[in-house]
DNA sequence: CTATGGCACGGATT
DNA sequence: AATCCGTGCCATAG
Protein backbone atom coordinates (compact mmCIF):
# COMPACT_ATOMS: atom_id res chain seq x y z
CA UNK A 1 0.00 0.00 0.00
CA UNK A 2 2.56 2.43 0.82
CA UNK A 3 4.77 1.71 -1.92
CA UNK A 4 2.40 2.74 -4.52
CA UNK A 5 1.44 5.47 -3.04
CA UNK A 6 5.44 6.26 -2.95
CA UNK A 7 5.72 5.30 -6.80
CA UNK A 8 3.40 7.86 -7.25
CA UNK A 9 5.08 10.33 -5.71
CA UNK A 10 8.08 9.78 -8.02
CA UNK A 11 7.06 9.78 -11.73
CA UNK A 12 7.89 6.67 -13.70
CA UNK A 13 9.57 8.79 -16.40
CA UNK A 14 12.33 10.07 -14.06
CA UNK A 15 12.26 6.92 -11.90
CA UNK A 16 13.42 5.09 -15.87
CA UNK A 17 16.35 7.55 -16.69
CA UNK A 18 17.63 7.95 -13.43
CA UNK A 19 18.38 4.18 -13.57
CA UNK A 20 20.52 4.68 -16.57
CA UNK A 21 22.50 7.26 -16.07
CA UNK A 22 25.64 7.20 -14.13
CA UNK A 23 25.08 7.92 -10.59
CA UNK A 24 27.31 9.50 -8.58
CA UNK A 25 26.32 10.20 -4.93
CA UNK A 26 27.73 12.63 -2.84
CA UNK A 27 29.01 10.14 -0.42
CA UNK A 28 31.03 8.14 -2.70
CA UNK A 29 31.90 11.56 -4.19
CA UNK A 30 33.53 12.51 -1.03
CA UNK A 31 35.73 9.99 -1.07
CA UNK A 32 36.65 10.07 -4.53
CA UNK A 33 38.31 13.56 -3.81
CA UNK A 34 39.39 11.89 -0.43
CA UNK A 35 41.61 9.80 -2.23
CA UNK A 36 42.44 12.41 -4.86
CA UNK A 37 43.36 14.06 -2.62
CA UNK A 38 46.03 11.68 -1.13
CA UNK A 39 47.05 10.51 -4.12
CA UNK A 40 48.91 14.41 -5.04
CA UNK A 41 49.27 15.00 -1.43
CA UNK A 42 51.73 11.31 -0.82
CA UNK A 43 54.17 10.05 -3.52
CA UNK A 44 54.26 6.59 -2.15
CA UNK A 45 50.94 6.04 -3.04
CA UNK A 46 49.91 4.87 -6.53
CA UNK A 47 46.72 4.38 -8.60
CA UNK A 48 46.72 1.16 -10.58
CA UNK A 49 44.08 1.55 -13.30
CA UNK A 50 43.16 -1.80 -13.44
CA UNK A 51 39.79 -2.76 -11.41
CA UNK A 52 39.97 -5.82 -9.03
CA UNK A 53 36.67 -6.68 -7.29
CA UNK A 54 37.11 -6.14 -3.57
CA UNK A 55 36.07 -9.31 -2.90
CA UNK A 56 37.47 -11.79 -5.18
CA UNK A 57 40.35 -9.36 -6.01
CA UNK A 58 39.84 -10.51 -10.04
CA UNK A 59 40.53 -8.13 -12.62
CA UNK A 60 37.41 -6.56 -13.89
CA UNK A 61 36.14 -4.39 -16.74
CA UNK A 62 35.76 -1.05 -16.21
CA UNK A 63 32.41 0.24 -15.50
CA UNK A 64 31.43 -4.02 -15.19
CA UNK A 65 30.39 -6.16 -12.11
CA UNK A 66 32.43 -8.82 -10.81
CA UNK A 67 30.57 -11.55 -12.56
CA UNK A 68 32.26 -14.28 -10.05
CA UNK A 69 30.55 -12.65 -7.05
CA UNK A 70 27.57 -11.34 -9.09
CA UNK A 71 26.60 -14.53 -9.50
CA UNK A 72 25.11 -16.44 -6.16
CA UNK A 73 26.75 -20.40 -6.70
CA UNK A 74 23.72 -22.20 -5.75
CA UNK A 75 20.19 -20.71 -6.04
CA UNK A 76 17.78 -22.30 -3.75
CA UNK A 77 14.24 -21.95 -5.21
CA UNK A 78 12.40 -19.98 -2.48
CA UNK A 79 14.66 -19.20 0.58
CA UNK A 80 16.12 -15.75 -0.22
CA UNK A 81 20.23 -15.95 -0.20
CA UNK A 82 21.83 -12.72 0.47
CA UNK A 83 24.81 -11.49 -1.04
CA UNK A 84 27.31 -8.79 -1.20
CA UNK A 85 28.85 -7.81 -4.76
CA UNK A 86 30.71 -4.51 -5.29
CA UNK A 87 30.26 -2.44 -8.27
CA UNK A 88 33.58 -0.27 -9.38
CA UNK A 89 31.81 1.81 -12.15
CA UNK A 90 33.16 5.20 -10.89
CA UNK A 91 34.95 7.68 -13.39
CA UNK A 92 36.96 10.37 -12.00
CA UNK A 93 35.63 13.82 -13.07
CA UNK A 94 38.93 14.60 -14.05
CA UNK A 95 38.89 12.20 -16.83
CA UNK A 96 38.96 12.87 -20.46
CA UNK A 97 35.72 14.00 -21.04
CA UNK A 98 34.49 13.09 -24.17
CA UNK A 99 35.21 9.44 -23.93
CA UNK A 100 32.97 9.27 -20.67
CA UNK A 101 29.60 8.43 -21.10
CA UNK A 102 28.44 10.90 -18.55
CA UNK A 103 28.60 13.13 -21.62
CA UNK A 104 26.24 11.50 -23.57
CA UNK A 105 24.08 11.16 -20.79
CA UNK A 106 24.27 14.84 -20.12
CA UNK A 107 23.18 15.03 -23.92
CA UNK A 108 20.42 12.74 -23.68
CA UNK A 109 18.80 14.92 -20.80
CA UNK A 110 19.13 18.21 -22.06
CA UNK A 111 17.80 17.37 -25.75
CA UNK A 112 14.93 15.25 -24.72
CA UNK A 113 13.49 16.61 -21.69
CA UNK A 114 11.20 19.35 -23.58
CA UNK A 115 9.82 16.62 -25.70
CA UNK A 116 9.33 14.66 -23.54
CA UNK A 117 7.10 17.16 -21.59
CA UNK A 118 5.76 18.39 -24.89
CA UNK A 119 4.86 15.28 -25.41
CA UNK A 120 2.85 14.67 -22.28
CA UNK A 121 0.63 18.05 -22.43
CA UNK A 122 0.45 17.92 -26.41
CA UNK A 123 -3.34 16.66 -25.72
CA UNK A 124 -4.04 19.47 -23.67
CA UNK A 125 -2.37 22.47 -26.02
CA UNK A 126 -4.00 24.51 -28.02
CA UNK A 127 -2.33 24.28 -31.24
CA UNK A 128 -1.93 27.65 -31.59
CA UNK A 129 0.10 27.58 -28.11
CA UNK A 130 2.32 25.41 -28.65
CA UNK A 131 5.07 28.04 -30.00
CA UNK A 132 5.01 29.39 -26.61
CA UNK A 133 4.88 25.76 -24.80
CA UNK A 134 8.06 25.32 -27.30
CA UNK A 135 9.80 28.43 -26.47
CA UNK A 136 9.63 28.13 -22.45
CA UNK A 137 10.64 24.56 -22.42
CA UNK A 138 14.04 25.43 -24.21
CA UNK A 139 14.58 27.96 -21.34
CA UNK A 140 14.45 25.46 -18.83
CA UNK A 141 17.14 25.56 -16.62
CA UNK A 142 18.99 22.40 -15.60
CA UNK A 143 17.07 22.46 -12.37
CA UNK A 144 13.83 22.41 -14.70
CA UNK A 145 13.42 25.96 -13.62
CA UNK A 146 12.13 28.64 -15.62
CA UNK A 147 13.77 31.68 -15.08
CA UNK A 148 12.71 34.34 -17.20
CA UNK A 149 11.01 37.64 -17.73
CA UNK A 150 7.72 36.70 -18.13
CA UNK A 151 6.09 40.93 -19.20
CA UNK A 152 8.97 40.54 -22.19
CA UNK A 153 7.42 37.62 -23.80
CA UNK A 154 4.11 39.16 -23.73
CA UNK A 155 5.50 41.68 -26.22
CA UNK A 156 7.79 39.22 -27.78
CA UNK A 157 4.44 36.64 -28.43
CA UNK A 158 1.78 39.45 -28.74
CA UNK A 159 -0.33 37.56 -25.95
CA UNK A 160 -1.63 38.11 -22.69
CA UNK A 161 0.17 37.35 -19.86
CA UNK A 162 -2.88 35.02 -18.40
CA UNK A 163 -2.10 32.81 -21.63
CA UNK A 164 1.42 32.38 -20.73
CA UNK A 165 0.82 31.70 -17.43
CA UNK A 166 -1.30 28.90 -18.58
CA UNK A 167 0.41 27.10 -20.78
CA UNK A 168 3.39 27.00 -18.08
CA UNK A 169 0.87 26.03 -15.79
CA UNK A 170 0.19 22.89 -18.04
CA UNK A 171 4.22 22.18 -18.03
CA UNK A 172 3.97 22.48 -14.15
CA UNK A 173 2.08 19.73 -14.23
CA UNK A 174 3.78 17.35 -16.22
CA UNK A 175 5.98 14.54 -14.93
CA UNK A 176 8.99 16.20 -13.29
CA UNK A 177 5.81 17.49 -10.95
CA UNK A 178 7.02 21.32 -10.99
CA UNK A 179 8.87 21.87 -14.10
CA UNK A 180 8.76 25.24 -15.66
CA UNK A 181 8.16 27.08 -12.18
CA UNK A 182 9.68 30.42 -11.61
CA UNK A 183 11.00 29.60 -8.60
CA UNK A 184 11.18 26.69 -5.95
CA UNK A 185 8.69 27.68 -4.08
CA UNK A 186 6.22 27.58 -6.60
CA UNK A 187 7.85 24.38 -7.79
CA UNK A 188 6.73 22.75 -4.48
CA UNK A 189 3.66 24.09 -3.93
CA UNK A 190 2.67 22.56 -7.67
CA UNK A 191 3.94 19.11 -6.12
CA UNK A 192 2.03 19.90 -2.65
CA UNK A 193 -1.38 20.74 -4.80
CA UNK A 194 -0.93 17.43 -7.13
CA UNK A 195 -0.17 15.12 -4.08
CA UNK A 196 -2.73 16.10 -2.01
CA UNK A 197 -5.18 14.66 -4.25
CA UNK A 198 -3.61 11.31 -3.97
CA UNK A 199 -2.97 11.16 -0.49
CA UNK A 200 -2.81 12.94 3.13
CA UNK A 201 -0.49 15.79 3.45
CA UNK A 202 0.74 17.22 6.74
CA UNK A 203 -1.37 19.98 7.17
CA UNK A 204 1.00 22.64 7.95
CA UNK A 205 3.14 21.72 4.67
CA UNK A 206 1.39 24.36 2.60
CA UNK A 207 1.75 26.87 4.96
CA UNK A 208 5.56 26.51 6.10
CA UNK A 209 6.19 26.58 2.06
CA UNK A 210 3.80 29.81 1.72
CA UNK A 211 4.97 31.86 4.61
CA UNK A 212 8.05 30.55 5.81
CA UNK A 213 9.85 29.79 2.71
CA UNK A 214 13.59 31.42 3.90
CA UNK A 215 13.30 29.61 7.01
CA UNK A 216 12.86 26.66 5.21
CA UNK A 217 15.21 26.86 3.52
CA UNK A 218 17.67 27.73 6.37
CA UNK A 219 16.36 25.03 8.55
CA UNK A 220 15.93 27.56 10.89
CA UNK A 221 12.32 25.16 12.29
CA UNK A 222 12.48 26.76 15.86
CA UNK A 223 11.92 30.31 14.10
CA UNK A 224 9.04 28.48 12.10
CA UNK A 225 7.35 27.50 14.97
CA UNK A 226 7.19 30.93 16.14
CA UNK A 227 6.25 32.30 13.20
CA UNK A 228 3.11 30.55 12.05
CA UNK A 229 2.40 29.34 15.21
CA UNK A 230 2.65 25.69 14.40
CA UNK A 231 3.43 22.63 17.01
CA UNK A 232 6.77 21.27 16.92
CA UNK A 233 5.53 18.08 15.77
CA UNK A 234 3.37 19.56 12.86
CA UNK A 235 6.59 21.74 11.87
CA UNK A 236 8.77 18.20 12.39
CA UNK A 237 6.25 16.21 10.42
CA UNK A 238 5.77 18.52 7.81
CA UNK A 239 9.70 18.87 6.95
CA UNK A 240 10.37 15.30 7.14
CA UNK A 241 7.49 15.03 4.79
CA UNK A 242 8.76 17.94 2.29
CA UNK A 243 12.25 16.41 2.42
CA UNK A 244 11.25 12.88 1.32
CA UNK A 245 8.23 13.97 -1.14
CA UNK A 246 9.15 17.31 -2.71
CA UNK A 247 12.13 18.47 -4.79
CA UNK A 248 12.33 22.05 -5.38
CA UNK A 249 14.55 21.30 -8.38
CA UNK A 250 12.16 19.35 -10.43
CA UNK A 251 14.77 17.47 -12.64
CA UNK A 252 17.84 17.94 -10.37
CA UNK A 253 17.63 15.18 -7.76
CA UNK A 254 15.65 12.65 -9.69
CA UNK A 255 19.24 12.41 -12.22
CA UNK A 256 21.04 13.79 -9.60
CA UNK A 257 24.10 15.19 -11.62
CA UNK A 258 24.90 18.28 -9.40
CA UNK A 259 26.71 18.44 -7.03
CA UNK A 260 25.74 20.72 -4.83
CA UNK A 261 23.16 20.12 -1.91
CA UNK A 262 19.80 21.13 -3.01
CA UNK A 263 18.47 24.18 -1.26
CA UNK A 264 17.78 22.11 2.29
CA UNK A 265 21.27 21.02 2.21
CA UNK A 266 20.83 17.69 1.83
CA UNK A 267 21.06 15.52 -1.41
CA UNK A 268 20.44 12.49 -0.10
CA UNK A 269 17.51 10.50 -0.87
CA UNK A 270 17.11 10.36 -4.59
CA UNK A 271 20.66 8.74 -5.37
CA UNK A 272 21.18 5.53 -4.02
CA UNK A 273 24.46 3.99 -2.97
CA UNK A 274 23.11 1.05 -2.42
CA UNK A 275 20.84 -1.53 -4.89
CA UNK A 276 19.13 -4.26 -2.90
CA UNK A 277 16.84 -6.07 -5.98
CA UNK A 278 16.25 -9.67 -7.23
CA UNK A 279 18.69 -10.88 -9.17
CA UNK A 280 17.62 -10.71 -12.71
CA UNK A 281 14.60 -8.96 -11.15
CA UNK A 282 13.01 -12.24 -10.40
CA UNK A 283 11.19 -12.50 -7.01
CA UNK A 284 12.13 -16.10 -7.23
CA UNK A 285 15.46 -15.30 -7.11
CA UNK A 286 18.09 -14.40 -4.50
CA UNK A 287 18.22 -10.50 -2.99
CA UNK A 288 21.56 -8.78 -4.16
CA UNK A 289 23.10 -6.25 -2.65
CA UNK A 290 25.22 -4.29 -4.77
CA UNK A 291 27.32 -1.38 -2.81
CA UNK A 292 28.37 1.56 -4.75
CA UNK A 293 31.92 1.49 -4.36
CA UNK A 294 34.34 4.64 -5.20
CA UNK A 295 36.82 2.86 -6.50
CA UNK A 296 38.21 3.87 -9.86
CA UNK A 297 41.44 1.33 -9.49
CA UNK A 298 43.26 0.17 -7.12
CA UNK A 299 45.23 1.98 -4.30
CA UNK A 300 48.53 0.36 -3.73
CA UNK A 301 52.15 1.14 -2.22
CA UNK A 302 54.35 2.40 -4.92
CA UNK A 303 56.90 -0.43 -5.62
CA UNK A 304 59.22 1.72 -7.09
CA UNK A 305 59.17 4.84 -4.22
CA UNK A 306 59.70 1.52 -2.30
CA UNK A 307 62.94 0.74 -4.11
CA UNK A 308 64.03 4.36 -3.86
CA UNK A 309 63.12 4.35 -0.12
CA UNK A 310 66.05 1.70 -0.11
CA UNK A 311 68.60 3.60 -1.93
CA UNK A 312 67.90 7.06 0.23
CA UNK A 313 69.66 7.89 2.91
CA UNK A 314 69.48 10.19 5.95
CA UNK A 315 66.70 12.30 6.53
CA UNK A 316 65.30 11.27 3.07
CA UNK A 317 64.87 8.07 3.97
CA UNK A 318 62.92 8.97 7.26
CA UNK A 319 60.73 10.70 5.52
CA UNK A 320 60.03 8.76 2.93
CA UNK A 321 59.36 5.91 5.38
CA UNK A 322 56.66 8.58 6.84
CA UNK A 323 55.14 8.63 3.54
CA UNK A 324 55.20 5.14 3.02
CA UNK A 325 53.34 4.10 6.12
CA UNK A 326 50.85 7.10 5.73
CA UNK A 327 49.91 5.39 2.25
CA UNK A 328 49.93 1.75 3.72
CA UNK A 329 47.61 3.12 6.30
CA UNK A 330 45.51 5.24 4.56
CA UNK A 331 44.90 1.79 2.41
CA UNK A 332 44.14 -0.43 5.36
CA UNK A 333 41.62 2.32 6.01
CA UNK A 334 39.72 2.44 2.98
CA UNK A 335 39.48 -1.34 3.08
CA UNK A 336 38.08 -1.37 6.67
CA UNK A 337 35.64 1.13 5.75
CA UNK A 338 34.53 -0.96 2.77
CA UNK A 339 34.44 -3.92 4.81
CA UNK A 340 32.43 -2.37 7.22
CA UNK A 341 29.92 -1.29 4.52
CA UNK A 342 29.97 -4.77 3.84
CA UNK A 343 29.17 -6.49 6.82
CA UNK A 344 26.47 -3.50 7.80
CA UNK A 345 24.53 -4.27 5.03
CA UNK A 346 24.81 -7.78 4.98
CA UNK A 347 23.67 -7.88 8.77
CA UNK A 348 20.82 -5.37 7.55
CA UNK A 349 19.70 -7.10 5.03
CA UNK A 350 19.25 -11.00 6.86
CA UNK A 351 17.58 -9.28 9.75
CA UNK A 352 15.33 -6.90 8.16
CA UNK A 353 14.26 -8.96 5.14
CA UNK A 354 11.08 -8.57 6.02
CA UNK A 355 10.93 -4.71 5.78
CA UNK A 356 12.68 -5.00 1.97
CA UNK A 357 10.16 -7.20 1.00
CA UNK A 358 6.72 -6.81 2.68
CA UNK A 359 6.98 -3.12 4.08
CA UNK A 360 7.08 -0.78 6.62
CA UNK A 361 5.20 -2.87 9.82
CA UNK A 362 7.89 -5.22 9.27
CA UNK A 363 11.13 -3.21 10.25
CA UNK A 364 12.45 -4.11 13.27
CA UNK A 365 14.17 -1.54 15.72
CA UNK A 366 17.70 -1.91 15.87
CA UNK A 367 19.98 0.89 17.22
CA UNK A 368 23.06 1.48 15.84
CA UNK A 369 25.29 0.82 19.12
CA UNK A 370 23.38 -2.47 19.42
CA UNK A 371 25.13 -3.00 15.52
CA UNK A 372 28.20 -1.59 16.10
CA UNK A 373 28.51 -3.83 19.58
CA UNK A 374 27.95 -6.57 17.06
CA UNK A 375 30.02 -6.21 14.12
CA UNK A 376 32.68 -5.21 16.92
CA UNK A 377 32.86 -1.52 15.69
CA UNK A 378 32.67 1.74 17.45
CA UNK A 379 29.38 3.68 17.23
CA UNK A 380 30.60 6.42 15.41
CA UNK A 381 31.52 4.62 12.86
CA UNK A 382 28.41 3.10 11.83
CA UNK A 383 26.89 6.51 11.76
CA UNK A 384 28.98 7.53 9.66
CA UNK A 385 28.41 4.59 7.65
CA UNK A 386 24.92 5.12 7.26
CA UNK A 387 24.70 8.81 7.76
CA UNK A 388 23.78 10.73 4.10
CA UNK A 389 23.43 7.54 2.48
CA UNK A 390 20.51 5.41 0.87
CA UNK A 391 19.03 2.89 -0.47
CA UNK A 392 17.36 0.85 -3.48
CA UNK A 393 14.65 -0.86 -2.50
CA UNK A 394 13.43 -3.96 -4.79
CA UNK A 395 10.41 -2.51 -5.54
CA UNK A 396 12.32 0.69 -6.77
CA UNK A 397 11.59 2.76 -3.17
CA UNK A 398 14.58 5.01 -2.40
CA UNK A 399 14.89 5.12 0.99
CA UNK A 400 17.54 6.87 3.15
CA UNK A 401 19.47 3.86 4.69
CA UNK A 402 19.00 5.74 8.46
CA UNK A 403 15.70 4.47 7.91
CA UNK A 404 16.20 1.09 8.64
CA UNK A 405 17.19 2.36 12.07
CA UNK A 406 14.02 4.25 12.61
CA UNK A 407 12.39 2.69 16.02
CA UNK A 408 8.43 3.67 15.67
CA UNK A 409 8.22 2.68 11.66
CA UNK A 410 6.56 -0.26 12.47
CA UNK A 411 4.32 1.07 14.75
CA UNK A 412 3.67 3.59 12.59
CA UNK A 413 2.63 1.64 9.77
CA UNK A 414 0.41 -0.82 11.91
CA UNK A 415 -1.49 2.04 12.99
CA UNK A 416 -2.14 3.04 9.41
CA UNK A 417 -3.05 -0.47 8.91
CA UNK A 418 -5.62 -0.30 11.85
CA UNK A 419 -6.93 3.13 10.39
CA UNK A 420 -7.54 1.80 7.16
CA UNK A 421 -8.95 -1.37 7.86
CA UNK A 422 -11.84 -0.09 10.55
CA UNK A 423 -14.93 1.02 8.86
CA UNK A 424 -15.81 3.64 11.84
CA UNK A 425 -13.09 6.20 12.75
CA UNK A 426 -11.81 4.98 15.64
CA UNK A 427 -10.03 7.49 18.79
CA UNK A 428 -6.39 7.29 19.71
CA UNK A 429 -7.62 5.73 22.73
CA UNK A 430 -9.37 2.43 21.24
CA UNK A 431 -6.07 2.77 18.36
CA UNK A 432 -3.95 1.98 21.53
CA UNK A 433 -6.08 -0.65 22.95
CA UNK A 434 -5.92 -2.23 19.61
CA UNK A 435 -2.41 -2.32 19.53
CA UNK A 436 -2.12 -3.75 23.21
CA UNK A 437 -3.74 -6.78 21.80
CA UNK A 438 -1.38 -7.01 19.06
CA UNK A 439 1.38 -6.75 21.93
CA UNK A 440 2.68 -3.14 21.25
CA UNK A 441 2.25 -0.85 24.34
CA UNK A 442 2.16 2.81 23.76
CA UNK A 443 0.51 5.57 25.18
CA UNK A 444 -2.08 7.39 24.17
CA UNK A 445 -0.42 10.13 23.59
CA UNK A 446 1.71 8.72 21.11
CA UNK A 447 -1.02 7.41 19.16
CA UNK A 448 -1.74 10.70 18.63
CA UNK A 449 1.55 11.69 17.67
CA UNK A 450 2.24 9.37 15.21
CA UNK A 451 -1.15 9.84 13.33
CA UNK A 452 -0.26 13.57 12.95
CA UNK A 453 3.14 12.49 11.92
CA UNK A 454 1.57 11.06 8.89
CA UNK A 455 -1.00 13.41 8.16
CA UNK A 456 -3.75 11.17 9.30
CA UNK A 457 -7.11 13.54 10.90
CA UNK A 458 -8.21 12.76 14.02
CA UNK A 459 -11.05 10.63 14.22
CA UNK A 460 -14.20 13.11 14.10
CA UNK A 461 -12.59 14.38 10.87
CA UNK A 462 -11.89 11.20 9.42
CA UNK A 463 -15.14 10.17 7.20
CA UNK A 464 -16.40 6.75 7.79
CA UNK A 465 -16.19 4.12 5.12
C1' DC B 1 -17.01 14.25 30.03
C1' DT B 2 -14.23 12.73 25.91
C1' DA B 3 -10.91 13.46 22.30
C1' DT B 4 -7.02 15.82 20.94
C1' DG B 5 -3.12 18.94 20.70
C1' DG B 6 0.74 21.83 23.09
C1' DC B 7 4.59 21.94 26.00
C1' DA B 8 8.25 20.32 28.33
C1' DC B 9 10.83 16.76 30.94
C1' DG B 10 14.00 12.86 31.33
C1' DG B 11 16.03 9.07 29.45
C1' DA B 12 17.93 6.94 25.33
C1' DT B 13 20.55 7.44 21.13
C1' DT B 14 23.95 9.33 18.17
C1' DA C 1 27.28 17.47 23.97
C1' DA C 2 23.43 17.51 21.04
C1' DT C 3 19.41 15.51 19.42
C1' DC C 4 15.61 12.42 19.37
C1' DC C 5 11.67 10.10 21.45
C1' DG C 6 7.87 8.62 24.41
C1' DT C 7 5.08 10.36 27.85
C1' DG C 8 2.57 12.89 31.43
C1' DC C 9 0.00 16.85 32.47
C1' DC C 10 -2.84 20.49 31.24
C1' DA C 11 -5.78 23.44 28.18
C1' DT C 12 -9.18 23.66 24.87
C1' DA C 13 -13.09 22.32 21.92
C1' DG C 14 -17.13 20.04 21.18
Amino acid sequence: MYQTQRQTTRPQITAHLAQTMTLLTKAVEELNEEIEKELAANPALELNEELHCPMCNRIIPRNGFCTYCTKPKSMSADETVVFISLRNDFISRSDNYDEDMQDEQMAVMVEELPAIILRQIASELKIEDRPIAAYLLNQLNEDGLLLINFEELTTYFHVPMERIKKVQNLIQHADPLGVGSSTPQEALLIQVEVLSEQRNIPSAVKEIILNGFSLLIHENYREITKKLKISQDAVKSAVEFIRENLNPFPTRANWGNERQPDSFGKNVYLQPDVFISHLNNDEKNPLMVEIIMPVRGTLQLNPVFKEGMKQAEGNVREEMKEDLEKASLFIKCLQQRNNTMQRLLERMVNSQKKYILHGEKYLKSITRAELAKELGVHESTISRAVANKSVKLPNGEIVPLAKFFERNLNIRAMIHEIINKESKPLSDTQIMEMLKKQGINIARRTVAKYRSMDGVLPAHMRKNK
